[in-house]
DNA sequence: CGAGCCCTTGAAACTCGTCAATGATCGTGG
DNA sequence: CCACGATCATTGACGAGTTTCAAGGGCTCG
């Protein structure tokens, strides 16, 4: 019995309610798992799709890059996430995925998967997360198109935290987060330069602080209603959604 | 018998399969329509989510309004488009759905979406378009947060024009776009003062020309390569994904 | 102890946004 | 049928936010 999977497990049963013999199926298909190295390549663009990625320990991201060198960060993955199950049945993987954090992961292929989703909790919880996976996306479209630098990093580390806040894994308001300047960059279509900038105005005006891979959300409140951040999105696919949320 | 669910099977129908009894099926369900004139809101962001919207002629769009007005086009919908059928899962609407030309919608409660999805091939088109669409979206989160603004409007019509050409709406490399260059900049996250300036630049250039709702495209191949255009991203959800993509 | 990566900072340039004014187009009512 | 108002396209001048280039400093790892 493979107990790496816990963190995937948790992900997945706050959308669907999963059984012991569920979880199991999980353990029993994460138990193939790798190691990689920060900036391990696990799959690029227009390669065959012929394998989902668990993240069992570690941090990563999804990403496209243009012809000249360009790059945008579509989505990152933190300990218990996935890359989408319908990718399977696509012909090409559309985004490459980047481990940025030592990692442990999982491999599904297609045998795996329809195993897992002979499961009707299961199917519904791939699902789900699925969508929610998608609203995120859209949440970043809007970040990227309309919100200030400023607000764009805040929304972000808002997000961040909610995210991992609902895995358990911050403490007292900060959370570890591998990422670089020019990472962040990528992902808010910002240059390492100006998130630098951006950083050292929201710590002057100790909202956050981000050093040393730490983040520390030092004014929760005031950092979400200056960055405009709403965690609807993250939590509309959950079971029992947090009643709490407007604050 | 309503024949106005014609385009919307023609859409599903490059994802699954589907027989006269499905077509049957999704004519029963189209038949509630009703008649929208430009700037109707369908619904808007939070409100509650008990139905799917699917045109049947017409256009509209998808959008999030920030508390101080700014406005993020998210996605268009053509003649044939629906909304997402993961929707009536969530508790609220995520996004406004505003009809930019007269329209025709069908409204789609849950109760007609358990029908539909009883058809297994229809269950799987459902999926296979909202992966799609999935897929456009973050394609247009690449486009906001890395291309220029001249290589964003020139992909974006050539998306539309690949999408329209699909559904074999385009005439001569032409197009109607019912968009104020406002719109267009909600969409590609641009003021529409520099809208129209690409637009000049684009016209100049012999690329392309937009004038009374009318795109024509003059050179498609380098209108694609100034913009880095792809349309895998379009078609791979597909069931016969064309095979002359690359050129 | 050096090499390499990352953060930090300044200066200059550029893309794009804002403001403002003029035309063009179109539907509507007089 | 024309005048009116409204919406939209177009253009210019100016300004702001952000990028780029460049250089220095700190940290980590071999």
């Amino acid at each position: 019995m493979n107990k790496s999977a816990t963190p995937w497990f948790r992900r997945l049963a706050r959308f669907a309610p999963l059984s012991p013999m569920e979880q199991r199926a999980l353990e029993e298909n994460a138990a193939a798992t790798r190691h990689f190295a920060t900036h391990d390549d696990l799959v690029k663009a227009g390669e065959t799709a012929d394998r989902l990625f668990v993240m069992l320990e570690g941090f990563a991201c999804q990403y496209r890059l243009l012809a000249d060198g360009r790059r945008q960060i579509v989505s990152f993955l933190f300990a218990g996430d996935m890359t989408d199950p319908r990718q399977l049945e696509l012909p090409q993987v559309d985004f490459s995925l980047c481990v940025l954090w030592p990692s442990v992961v999982a491999t599904i292929n297609a045998e795996s998967l329809r195993r897992l989703e002979s499961h009707a909790n299961l199917r519904t919880a791939f699902a789900r997360y699925a969508h929610t996976q998608q609203l995120i996306a859209r949440e970043w479209l809007i970040n990227v198109g309309q919100r200030t630098a400023f607000e764009r990093v805040g929304h972000l580390l808002c997000e961040i935290y909610t995210r991992l806040d609902a895995v358990g894994v911050t403490r007292d308001h900060s959370f570890e987060l591998p990422l670089t300047q020019a990472e962040l960059g990528d992902t808010l279509a910002l240059s390492a330069v100006h998130v630098n900038r951006t950083l050292m105005e929201l710590r002057r005006l100790g909202l956050v602080t981000f050093q040393n891979r730490l983040v520390r959300i030092h004014d929760f409140a005031r950092l979400r209603a200056a960055a405009g951040f709403d965690a609807g999105y993250l939590q509309r696919g959950e079971i029992a959604t947090g009643v709490a949320l407007s604050a």
